[in-house]
DNA sequence: ATCAAGCATGTTATCGGTATCATTACAAGT
DNA sequence: ACTTGTAATGATACCGATAACATGCTTGAT
């Protein structure tokens, strides 16, 4: 570590240019404030004096930290990151800061990530997911801060909500399997009695078994094994057990692309045709589900544009409440989009 | 917005305890220091008040923020995702956040954010590269704390180093496609003269160049195509480029799996055979190295290690130096690994 | 000439903690 | 009995900025 001269600080430049501290404050806050001559010669020692401002000072002082708090499941999906790049993207331009937290699908993790996060006072959290623990509820509220629940649409929102369905999503993949005459038809997720659990991922997996009652069929074939965050072994995995429980399914639909990659690789080591004898889908567009051989049917999500969305709701709604009016809570839904490709097709022999 | 009841402090959680603030500061930061009574109260009074300490104006009186900045290109290619979360894993115990920025592979943006974090007053600094602007390295010189270039070995650190060579990633590439008695070499990288730029990607072509000359073969097949983050088109279009300047082409390195996807997706669409036809390998290991058919033949580099190596080396130097110790600059090397899968094999015809 | 309005700048009082030193009380050593 | 040490707590002074109000000086309308 290089020796450190002590840092200069807003009252070294001040005095260097032969102003007040205020002014200097003036001058890289709200620089029209100042004319022109004094506003050169503060420039010209903040220069010199290479003065590097000191936010956390200036938050104190001014009660903003432009800190957002973004509370996500996992970077190492791409999903989330794009939606933190969206964010941070989206946030930039007004000199926004992220605090990026990560749960590991844990909910008392995420609690206790917002406790700690709140003792930085940010501006406003972000969170993915619309189920958090009693004290976490609390703590959010207790804030006074703009919260953003993202990635599902919450019945009991806190505050604002962008995102989709996940139930819906769920549904559509059920109805497009339907669709396509099969009967026999599977899910693969995550288990649910674990401490990491993917309650967006269960939200589709109950949209998928409902549209199953609604047909008349079973629900059985709906596995859930396995911890969150689901990989590609885990795909391997479930399809196994699914297939050891009913050999004869027709089309499975995995939570995540992730795992249906792993049953699409679990497949073709079993010999067993895709599509044709199965038909597979997944969720999230990921790269590879659209570069696997066949490419993989999936469910699109703009994984960046929730990020950019609920970036630009918070700007107006922080721009509106530095000026005291209340912003009514806003509920985002962007939507998603069914992707056929190669791993889904009609069944064979049509009833 | 919920409605905000005043935010309790300190002050009045020492009022309803019936101590001074700094017993409560105490009983947060070195419970030890106060007899189990008064801690008792302190803590019912705490719990009363849901109080939440305010970690700005800590910081401010401290001199300590907990923050360490990671300056990352992107956090949309897994390997930094990756790098992102072990060093956050290993900082965590001890209590401190990341400040993630990204720089879109453009140094003028890595100075901006760099500019913009030292306001923040980190306790440390991480960055990815070891080429920087000359104010960037001034700015974090003068900072006067820890700084950790990650993911290359500089020639001068600025201060510590976490990370392997990428010039040796590219000459292990060229040696393999060389022992495997191929000898029209090339390989596909991004332009170098755009304002985003890989320059980690370009240590690696010059590692591989070095060793096509020292083997006395041309670097004519090296082709820079494209702005970094290279993607599958950019794979595709870099094998277009060097398939059309020289059809007899035998080997080809990508510097990243991604592009090394989309050239093998490209050979598909053009009926070359790969491998027979074209060897063709990548960097990164990605998982959609691993899971196309064939699997990519790759280097692999453990990415999450870089993030928690650097966490560790920080914790001991940020240990060190509060208690003023200097330490001494270290340089980790994490090394990398040939694999060897499908992709490549002996040229058909040995000389 | 007079005065209100407005621009440019300065003064003062925090913001909510922690560092540092001072104080008190009581136990133990001689 | 008297010093000395230690454990528990308190008092005071910042940390480095900004908010809010105050001041002085122009300028232009009347």
């Amino acid at each position: 570590m290089p020796p450190s001269s002590p840092k200069a600080t807003m009252h070294d430049v001040s005095r260097l240019a032969g102003v007040s501290k205020m002014t200097v404050s003036r001058v890289l806050a709200d620089p029209d404030l100042v004319s022109e001559s004094t506003r050169n010669r503060v420039m010209k020692a903040i220069e010199q004096l290479s003065y590097v401002p000191d936010r956390v000072a200036g938050s104190l002082s001014s009660r903003r930290t432009n800190f957002i708090t973004a509370i996500l499941p996992t970077l190492t999906n791409s999903n989330f990151a794009d939606t933190a790049q969206g964010l941070a993207e989206a946030m930039r331009p007004a000199d926004y800061q992220l605090l990026i937290g990560y749960t590991m699908y844990r909910l008392e993790e995420e609690e206790r990530i917002i406790r700690a996060m709140l003792a930085r006072r940010p501006d406003a959290i972000v969170v993915a997911g619309t189920t958090h623990t009693k004290a976490a509820n609390e703590m959010m509220l207790r804030a006074g801060i703009p919260i953003v629940e993202i990635w599902d649409t919450p019945e009991h929102p806190i505050d604002h909500a962008v995102g989709f369905s996940n139930y819906e999503v769920g549904r559509a993949a059920a109805l497009h399997l339907l669709a396509l005459g099969h009967r026999r038809i599977g899910a693969l997720g995550s288990r649910m009695d674990s401490d990491a659990k993917d309650l967006r991922g269960e939200s589709r997996l109950a949209g998928f078994t409902s549209v199953l009652r609604e047909a008349g069929l079973s629900d059985e074939l709906v596995i859930r094994a396995g911890q969150a965050p689901v990989s590609y072994d885990h795909g391997a995995l479930t399809l196994g057990i699914l297939l050891e429980q009913a050999p004869e399914v027709e089309a499975v639909f995995a939570v995540s692309d992730i795992s249906a990659v792993g049953a699409l690789m679990e497949c073709h080591r079993r010999g067993i045709k895709v599509p044709g004898d199965l038909s597979l889908m997944g969720f999230g567009d990921f790269d590879i589900a659209r570069q696997c051989v066949p490419a993989i049917t999936t469910i699109r999500i703009d994984a960046e544009q929730i990020g950019r969305r609920t970036g630009e709701l918070l700007l107006q709604v922080l721009d509106r409440s530095s000026a005291r009016e209340c912003a009514p809570a806003a509920a985002v839904n962007v939507g998603f989009e069914l992707v056929t490709r190669g791993t889904t097709a009609p069944a064979a022999k049509p009833r």
